[in-house]
DNA sequence: TTTCCGGGATACATCGTTGCAGAGAAAGGC
DNA sequence: GCCTTTCTCTGCAACGATGTATCCCGGAAA
């Protein structure tokens, strides 16, 4: 048996509640008193029960995470910087896998996982913010991403159209004219893939370069993808002199494909990426890419959410961060 | 206010305990007021509430997996598949990255979030044997990885020291003699780096080519680590025809380093890594290394975890698993 | 001296479950 | 027809904490 409260108390010769009161610092115990506590907890190697106090105080302490895949690089390093930027303030992330299936995000949303957490960290990509606004209890959510822009919802995510038409602009400015797109999702004009898309026409259009449908190709964004998006470009004999990858794995798998086929990079094609994660730096040729801000990302994130948590945030309408983004240019589009 | 039991039982006209019962799968429940329970249950909506059931159980099913550092692709994989075990069985996994701190990982042993979990996947990095054996309580712990093999815990590992052989070994029958190695920890026998190093002088030795230990870098396991390692040796005026990344991401840090300096790969230097992390295949050029059975170590893992936590493996002593491993033959060192 | 006030501590109920013990009814054995 | 066993369901206590209401006491005010 662990040693509860009331063994504490008993060491103490205090009632429980005092005991509780100092844990909870009372404003009003005499300092002899808490002394006396504090010497107990201390002897007995007292612990509080996390799950009793969330029982009677109806608070976890934990953030959810919701996002398609951990072992994706982006999501990985997120990840990781949520849960620092979260530690930091007392709380903890749970993870939950969603693989981009409807099922698991609605899940999610009201199920076993929604209890365990205080708050969610939500990247919907199967569900529309109808469903989600369907669903969503009254406990704070704040959508990562951009699948889902909706004024309902507090949002925090990333500058994508202006990084996409930046990083696109930095090819034309070094020649290039027949940019070639990879993991274009067909139909959609508001998650990341969407915008970044919109982002390059916006910048081709600018630089009156005209638009070829020929030159993007669709892909699910995994690195295998990337390899296998951009030999079908040049299977079906589709000429570009570079190609951007909505995504760094994406561009990575380009890449890949690129230097087996004896495509010199950049020389003949250069290739830019988008998320700067570390592997970027190390690639051969090192990729150009954008860093989306990432930290900012995470640590706004974290404080919009435990904002709405403690009640500090009480904007009636969604909330709405664009993280700044840097152009990192690399060998592999100088 | 949610829903409660209390709830339930009073729209099915049973007591509470009833209720209870057939959300437990009790026996002997007649069909018909079975059914009239969840009828109940599903017009109202009701879900459990975790946390009440954890205070009254004393379980959590939810899993503690400790590891350094979330972000590096090795790590990311195996979290990613360990959740996924984990799902299948009704378990969620809590992560803590430690950055190999000693404090972390001593709190992650008895502090709250020991509470949290029924169970540890624990990967030390910087406490000793007695160091966990002093802290650890009744609540069952396995072993990922070979900072730590004592008799006392159970340990679920990789083949290190015959993979890191086998990868030598072929090096060497594709006519290389230098072969440095990057990553090692001195002083280390029994972590990761100690075992692989271990195997890499016993292949040397099979092969009657003396160890040279100009040829082995030390380096913390990261990507930049890899680069600036492999870059040290080169300054050096070390002379080498092959690389023995210790893991992958030294490896394509070191790859990156080469093809900066000019050198071919692997006309030059033939490189190899160790994990088979799904960047390795797209690497330019393609990354040999080992696939070290990450799948069968998620597996196996959780398995033996929750064989622990029901009380179905009784064995006295630590159990020990080792997966088995496979060679990836890639362009870095055909 | 009595009254009032606020600091300092306490008792009790409560959060929503599950374990334990037991009650009542039906079924089986002699 | 009685006793035992099996089935079905119930009530109460308990898990370990916190919120609310309350009580006691010493000093200030009347």
């Amino acid at each position: 048996m662990a040693v509860t409260m009331n063994d504490v108390a008993r060491a103490a010769g205090v009632s429980l509640k005092t005991v509780s009161n100092v844990l909870n610092d009372y404003e009003f115990i005499r300092p002899a008193t808490k002394q006396r506590v504090q010497d107990a907890i201390a002897e007995l190697g007292y612990e509080a029960n996390l799950t009793a106090r969330s029982l009677r105080s109806g608070k976890t302490s934990m953030l959810g995470l919701v996002l398609s895949d951990l072992s994706a690089p982006y999501y990985a390093e997120l990840a990781s910087k949520l849960m620092k930027a979260a530690a930091q303030r007392g709380y903890r992330v749970l993870v939950e896998q969603s693989d981009a299936e409807g099922s698991v995000e609605l899940n999610a949303l009201q199920g076993p996982f929604r209890q365990l957490t205080d708050g969610l960290l939500f990247t919907p990509l199967a569900i529309d913010a109808d469903a989600v606004a369907a669903r969503v209890g009254k406990k704070p959510l704040v959508m990562l991403g951009e699948h889902i822009v909706d004024p309902r919802f507090d949002l925090v995510t990333m500058k994508n159209r202006e990084a996409a038409a930046a990083i696109t602009t930095h090819l034309l400015s070094s020649g290039r004219r027949r940019i070639a797109v990879i993991g274009a999702h067909p139909g959609e004009s508001t998650g990341s893939a969407g915008l970044r898309l919109n982002g390059y026409r916006t910048a081709l259009e600018e630089a009156g370069v005209p638009f070829d449908p020929a030159l993007v190709a669709p892909a699910v964004w995994r690195r295998d993808n990337g390899a296998t998006a951009l030999a079908g470009l040049l299977d079906a004999g589709v000429r570009f002199d570079a190609v951007f990858g909505l995504n760094d794995v994406l561009a990575l798998g380009a890449l890949h494909e690129l230097q087996i086929r004896g495509v010199r990079v950049p020389q003949d094609v250069a290739v830019a990426g988008f998320d700067d994660i570390d592997e970027a730096r190390f690639a051969s040729p090192s990729l150009t890419t954008v860093s989306p801000g990432m930290d900012e990302i995470a640590e706004r994130s974290i404080g919009l959410l435990l904002d709405r948590i403690a009640g500090n945030e009480t904007a009636a309408t969604g909330v709405h961060v664009e993280a700044g983004f840097e152009l990192k240019i690399r060998e592999s589009a100088p």
